[in-house]
DNA sequence: CAGATTGTTCAGAAAATAATGAACAACGCA
DNA sequence: TGCGTTGTTCATTATTTTCTGAACAATCTG
């Protein structure tokens, strides 16, 4: 089951540890703190801190409170809206933002060269990927709206 | 704007010299050859000769024949739905298909612990992602039907 | 506030990934 | 068939990414 959840980090380009923290708060009913991951997974404090950081950038596990006890527990966020859009927004967004000046940049230089048919082409067709990526979007957000 | 493509290869886990390949093709009005791709990316044959392997396994460039010459010369392919259902069909199919199989196993898990009902209340969740993720693919790809 | 516990950071080690280049294979041509 | 050219493969090297663990910071407790 961990192991699920490792190839789906690789496929969004997070590392292995984040995969096996995520898989393994999901399959525990009851919270866990930092050291019942580390013994659990085999992994360093360290490791186990950071990967913790990173899903809970992103909203994929939560952090809740137990009576009497001093340390942090976690529980994986199991609504998975909440988990891409928290995605979306902190690993997607910034790329997209970036791709947009970007264009915006090369849109200019293919002013400076009118002449070049060729060019413009290119930069057209790039743009309408761009715009069908877009569109894609919001309609991936809404399919995962039940939840 | 070949690093616009670099960074796109980033997304889909592929060598950074397979977006440099695509992009120096994609704004490229000749076709190219692999000499011509070593000269201008500063790579080595090796490199170019594995990166247009993995780019005409999903259709993302083609071989066009220049009468009078041995080499084998190379085009982007410009049509945005050939790549994405190339690269769909050969580098996430295989994921699903596995990732079908490794639910099914866990369905089994399922059926012999029938008391536990926080796993199979998480194995309920994981096919319900599976399925949303499914269903976005027939989209996905109807999006980008007029080209 | 002192002492203990818990979480974070970060320099260095380890592991994974990608690039190189030389050996080799395939092919065309005379 | 033999030679020259072009493309591929793969062991090695280089680079990048991830993990580790010890030092440090923050926080609670009495």
């Amino acid at each position: 089951m961990v192991d699920v959840f490792v190839r789906i980090a690789a496929v969004l380009s997070l590392p292995r540890s984040v995969g096996e923290l995520y898989g393994i708060l999901f399959i525990s009913p009851e919270p866990m703190c930092i050291e019942d991951l580390m013994r659990k997974l085999r992994i360093s404090k360290g490791s186990t801190s950071q990967g913790l950081k990173i899903l809970r950038s992103f909203g994929a596990v939560n952090t809740t409170y137990v009576p009497g006890d001093r340390r942090d527990f976690f529980t994986a966020e199991s609504a998975l809206r909440k988990i891409v859009s928290g995605f979306v927004n902190e690993q997607i967004r910034p790329y997209l933002e970036n791709g947009k000046e970007r264009m915006a940049r090369l849109e200019d230089l293919a002013q400076a060269e009118a002449d070049n048919a060729f060019f413009i082409d290119r930069i057209d067709r790039l743009r309408g990927w761009q715009k069908r990526a877009n569109a894609l979007l919001p309609f991936a957000l809404n399919l995962i709206k039940p939840d």
